[in-house]
RNA sequence: GCGCCCGUAGCUCAGUUGGAUAGAGUGUUGGCCUCCGAAGCCAAAGGUCGUGGGUUCGAGUCCCGCCGGGCGCGCCA
């Protein structure tokens, strides 16, 4: 519809090219709009108010000959001037009505097209560390990355969705000294838990399985452990430091002597049960709660391939990198960075950064057309570094969009709900789940901005009314299902056909509006799929329901005229197909009963 | 201190490449079920769009200053 009318003052624009009051060496965009009032018609156009100036007319005069010059359609029935030169189109009802055919006709398929042309894009998120279980941070970028592949798969682009397994770093040998200490913790070992270690209570619980399975064969006494480490630094209840120590190098070399005194082969059991047991459970809560990965990217798999070291020759082939205070920096500075980057420490470690760098390079030599980071909004210091990386290899980092996500509050009874990372008493994503439960926590996840703060109220996410917007609009399309159940207890006919032949006496003006709303859907779709901007989606649903409930409440459906009845089953299931269309995108069920 | 994000109704938030009279939900007040699901609908009230300038036919939207909030500025991830 839109292109329709797009072309329409397209072709008028060209007898005014031709006469040279219009520049005709470029086809300018065509702008058009919904208009937000209906007395403006149905869609508006400021072009002439765009080209007022290179055509050195007054817009209003511009917009008379563009109106002039407009061909006929048989889907307008009205244009108008309005204002400083608005260009107004008043469409015929069938227009609009023609939107139920095409639903029934397409079902699923209504909304989606192929504007992205099969082109390959990467989209990758949530990439939580495996060394603990994901909490309700994770979640929005779970729900917020899977939203955006849906959308960006609907519209056409070929999609590939990957989480980077972090199963390399330093940060999963400390996760194994976690466990091991909790472990001889369990056997009857006394010493103080170290400040950096992983204190939650899911290390204690592979612990304790670990000793389940092995007894005391990894038992080794802590007084040897301990001794000669540099001092770690203790603080007391208040977070107040009592003893000063580097905590780092504490925690560092706790690692190293779990290495020696385990010896290799006990150590790299310890390593793979906590990985594996953890990332297990992380897989496992993803796809419970709806959201499934084509590829898991190990880090460790990279590393080992050489990919890393590569890299960094490359960037020092390049004169991008040099020695300094014994680390390899990265000259980011160099392509618009605040600062260089240490890619490898002193101690002869690889940096995260190094393999991020490699990472991204790889996903653009795996022909990507388009890559997309969904990061958490904490990390947005972390961009210029790896654009700047990948363009000191000569990549266009243009390729690579990152988007950003902010923190979810929790709140309950209008509380703030306390989460701390550190003291392992966060809240889960699984814990989220259940308590609200998946259709609630996917929908209220994307509901907002992605670069806003959510409050994500608890109570309401649980609340049964229309309050609840999840359940505001699932209950739409279950009153749309509820009155098919009544159209066959009451043993009456349905004629699809009938109903189509008939649409012309869908004239209320609540119906006008449905089918209205009914038809932005592909263009929502759209929008929300470029713009990243899946809250779109889930205000349009949320209109959509709108429009029906109303629309319902004011008109019955089972009325005794058989093609009125037909005309009205056709436009209220045309209703739930594309309920039913919206939420599948947002990873949200749409029931028959509730 | 520097960088990024945010500031719109009491509260939570939309606001389509700059467009016409700034919109929803919630809360408050008052209505609507002999009728397909009241898990719903309707109405009223509620605003110097943080603030001061600038750009132009036109600014919530773009630019600059200031105020307020969040985040980041490590050989941590």
């Amino acid at each position: 519809m839109k292109t329709h009318l797009q072309n329409l003052i397209a072709q008028a624009l060209q007898p005014l090219q031709r006469e040279g009051l219009l520049p005709s060496a470029e086809r300018p965009v065509i702008p058009l709009e919904r208009t937000r009032d209906r007395t403006h018609g149905d869609f508006a156009s400021t072009i002439a108010l765009a080209l007022a100036k290179t055509a050195r007319r007054k817009p209003r005069e511009l917009a008379e000959r563009i109106v002039a010059a407009l061909p006929v359609s048989d889907q307008v029935v009205k244009v108008e001037i309005a204002g400083p030169g608005f260009i107004n189109f008043f469409l015929t009802p069938a227009a609009y009505q023609a939107v139920v055919g095409e639903i029934l006709e397409r079902r699923e398929r209504f909304g989606r097209s192929g504007l992205g042309s099969g082109q390959r894009v990467q989209v990758e998120f949530v990439s939580a560390n495996p060394t603990g279980p994901l909490h309700v941070g994770h979640g929005r970028g779970a729900a917020f990355g899977a939203t955006v592949a849906n959308l960006l798969e609907a519209i056409g682009y070929q999609v590939h969705r990957e989480y980077y397994v972090n199963d390399a770093g330093r940060q999963m040998n400390i996760l194994a000294a976690s466990l091991w200490l909790r472990y001889l913790e369990h056997c009857g070992e006394k010493f103080r838990f170290p400040s950096n270690g992983y204190r939650g209570e899911y290390v204690r619980d592979i612990a304790v399985q670990l000793y389940i399975e092995h007894g005391g064969a990894y038992v080794v006494s802590a007084r040897q452990i301990f001794r000669d480490l540099p001092q770690d630094e203790i603080r007391d209840g208040n977070g107040d430091v009592v003893t000063p120590g580097d905590k780092e190098a504490h925690i560092d070399a706790l690692v190293e002597r779990a290495r020696v005194l385990l010896g290799e082969p006990r150590y790299r059991y310890l390593f793979e049960l906590g990985l594996n047991t953890i990332l297990d459970d992380i897989r496992d809560d993803l796809q419970q709660f709806g959201v499934v990965y084509d590829e898991w990217y190990s880090e460790r798999a990279l590393a080992e391939s050489g990919a890393v070291n590569k890299t960094l020759n490359r960037l020092r082939d390049a004169g991008y990198v040099y020695e300094q205070d014994g680390a390899q920096w990265f000259r980011s500075s160099a392509f618009g960075d605040e600062k260089d980057r240490v890619v490898e420490r002193e101690n002869g470690q690889m940096t995260y950064f190094a393999s991020d760098i490699a990472y991204h390079l790889e996903k653009f030599e795996r022909g990507f057309d388009w890559v997309i980071d969904i990061w958490g909004a904490d990390h947005h210091g972390y961009v210029p570094r790896v654009k700047a990386a990948l363009q000191a290899l000569g990549e266009n980092p243009d390729r690579l969009d990152v988007l950003l996500v902010q923190f979810a509050i929790l709140y309950r009874h209008g509380e703030r709900a306390p989460m701390s990372t550190r003291s392992g008493e966060f809240v889960t994503l699984r814990e989220l789940r259940q308590e609200v439960g998946n259709d609630a926590a996917r929908f209220f996840y994307v509901m907002r901005k992605s670069e806003q703060h959510l409050d994500f109220d608890l109570d309401l996410a649980k609340s049964q009314s229309k309050d609840n917007p999840v359940y505001y609009i699932q209950y739409a399309h279950a009153r749309v299902s509820s009155v098919l159940k009544q159209l066959r207890e009451k043993g009456l006919p349905r004629d699809e056909a009938r109903g189509q032949a008939h649409l012309a006496l869908l004239s209320e003006p609540h119906e006008e509006a449905l089918l209205v709303a009914l038809s932005r859907y592909p263009e929502i779709v759209e929008i929300a799929a470029l713009d990243h901007e899946p809250h779109q989606l889930a205000h349009y649903l949320r209109e959509l329901a709108n429009a029906f409930h109303t629309y319902y409440n004011e008109h019955r459906v089972l009325v005794d005229d058989d093609a009125l009845r037909d005309a009205r089953l056709n436009l209220s299931l045309a209703t739930r197909q594309v309920i039913s269309n919206g939420l599948a995108l947002l990873g949200v069920s749409a029931p028959e009963v509730m």
